[in-house]
DNA sequence: TCGACGTATTGACATACATCAATAGCTTCC
DNA sequence: GGAAGCTATTGATGTATGTCAATACGTCGA
């Protein structure tokens, strides 16, 4: 991964209001009972265009994937993306002599 | 680890030329034939004052350490705490249902 | 078709931040 | 003691970004 798109990895991370997002965000697109964008807002008491907003800038970096049902839009972690940025910081990481 | 903590790690990761200096930097502070900071902002092509900040940055979320030796400032990075922060997110994630 | 609902976009605003030049603070060497 | 080298700080500047209200867009139900 090249490190400009690593680096909107850890920027999308690098904000408080995004890890709250991700904490009520399944890890996997096949959960029951799982918060629509509206919800979330509610649940986060951060008004909608915010939370669309944010989300907006986890699924531009690959965190985050996203399927819209009727009205509703689901949100979920993209877990092997995650796990895949960090792997690219290690490498980075391990260049070093 | 509190999320405000966690946000200031990521966020100090969120930035290419910060990824550029951990290229750069030591796994380890035993480590022989490491760059001094102007050196690694001769080899960067940045200007010393700006590498400074940058380290500062990392130094303050806790990613690197730093030791002066003489007249150098010799920085590495603290892998235990890239671990850290990292199985931090992971514990953000699973909170998840 | 019209109104209600869910989401995304736009615009405005304040704040945060990356960048660089100038320079201050320290340390070492002559 | 003074010059040279290394690092951190300060100040200035432009850009990026988080936040919110207003609203546009799309979908569903009556």
């Amino acid at each position: 991964m090249e490190t400009a798109k690593l680096a909107l990895c850890f920027k999308a991370l690098g904000e408080p209001a995004r890890l709250r997002i991700l904490q009520l965000l399944p890890l996997t697109n096949k959960c029951e009972d799982v918060y629509n964008v509206s919800e979330l807002a509610e649940e986060l008491v951060i008004p909608q265009p915010t939370v669309s907003h944010h989300l907006r800038i986890l699924h531009r970096a690959g965190l985050v994937q996203c399927a819209k049902m009727c009205r509703d839009v689901y949100y979920w972690i993209d877990q092997p993306a995650v796990d895949e940025a960090f792997a690219a910081l290690q490498g980075i990481m391990k260049e070093a002599k």
